[in-house]
DNA sequence: GTCCGCATGTAAGAAGTTACATGATTCT
DNA sequence: AGAATCATGTAACTTCTTACATGCGGAC
């Protein structure tokens, strides 16, 4: 087993859910539900499913029109999944570009400071509106709402940090 | 011009405010100041110094003891760091190993997904214990305060999300 | 019939991880 | 003398991004 394979897991865990897909459904589903907690894109996607169907944790029906392949998860994949899940320990692997403008700031004069924390400002007030305009997709059986609740707190984590540090710029 | 090219941004950015050092004393300084916003080893930082020199960024010059490089920073590189602060667009790509068991958590029953959010809350708990020993450096001109500000934050979301999300899964 | 969205892919390269390799200095 | 730590690197691999390529089906 290899140590990431976080990629695999969530397709997965889209599978379980779901049940069958393409994969691009699969593309589309992660775009519209999980895409806040891992982004991933069909030129990922595609080659993974391939890999995976190799190590018999889903299994391909070549169907239909245009050669669409319909992927299902196996007991295998299943497990896989559960296991990762009880399992892993999560990794603290953090990087953030927002981050490290924040880290740099003392680089800066005041004046460029405030226009860098501004801009982070309104990028976490973007994905804080983002998110609440989400509901957590139906048919998916639960799925994304905790993560969702999650996204929420720490998009306003972020956003009352960019308040304090504007604040603090300006009084200093 | 990259993309992203973020760790070629923190390097200049250390260089700029502790003044010259070699790829060890770098790689040193970013485990201990810069890991909480862009983890990278020194496998990473060796290669990518010899890149920013090829590109003018930094000058090396050899000297001393067992081949040891001494790195400054260069006008050059000087003008990308600022100008990446002033004007990159931070992007959001979020990619978090906790964010997606979060995700998952619907997958479960009620006592595997109370375990497995009690391990999130543990690392939360964890992170946010580290970083409130962690004094912002000294000699580093303030490098690092914002984020550290900024870290505390989100930990502390985390934690929140932990709690409220046993309370709910408990409730529930 | 032609345009647009559906649907699937490949290829090249950048970024990041893990494991290995090597030699110099300092401490005991 | 031996151990620990300083200090630098390479190689192989996985993961991720960007750009390109292709063909079907439905709408107009």
């Amino acid at each position: 087993m290899l140590s990431s394979m976080s990629l695999r897991i969530a397709l997965l865990g889209l599978l379980e859910v779901k049940g069958p897909g393409s994969g691009y459904d699969l593309a589309k589903t992660f775009e519209s539900t999980a895409h806040h907690v891992w982004a991933a894109g069909h030129t990922q996607i595609y080659p993974e499913l391939v890999k995976m169907a190799a190590d018999g944790l889903v299994v391909a029906e070549a169907e239909g029109a245009r050669g669409r392949k319909t992927y299902t998860i196996t007991p295998k994949g299943s497990d896989e999944l559960h296991t990762w899940l009880l399992e892993h320990e999560p990794s603290f692997a953090l990087r953030s570009e927002s981050a490290l403008q924040a880290f740099l700031l003392p680089v800066l004069d005041r004046d460029e400071a405030v226009t860098v924390v501004e801009r982070i400002r309104r990028h976490y007030a973007a994905w804080l509106a983002h998110l609440e305009r989400t509901q957590p997709p139906a048919g998916l059986n639960g799925l994304g709402r905790y993560a969702l609740d999650l996204g929420l707190a720490q998009a306003r984590a972020g956003l009352g940090w960019a308040d304090d540090t504007l604040a603090k710029l300006r009084a200093g």
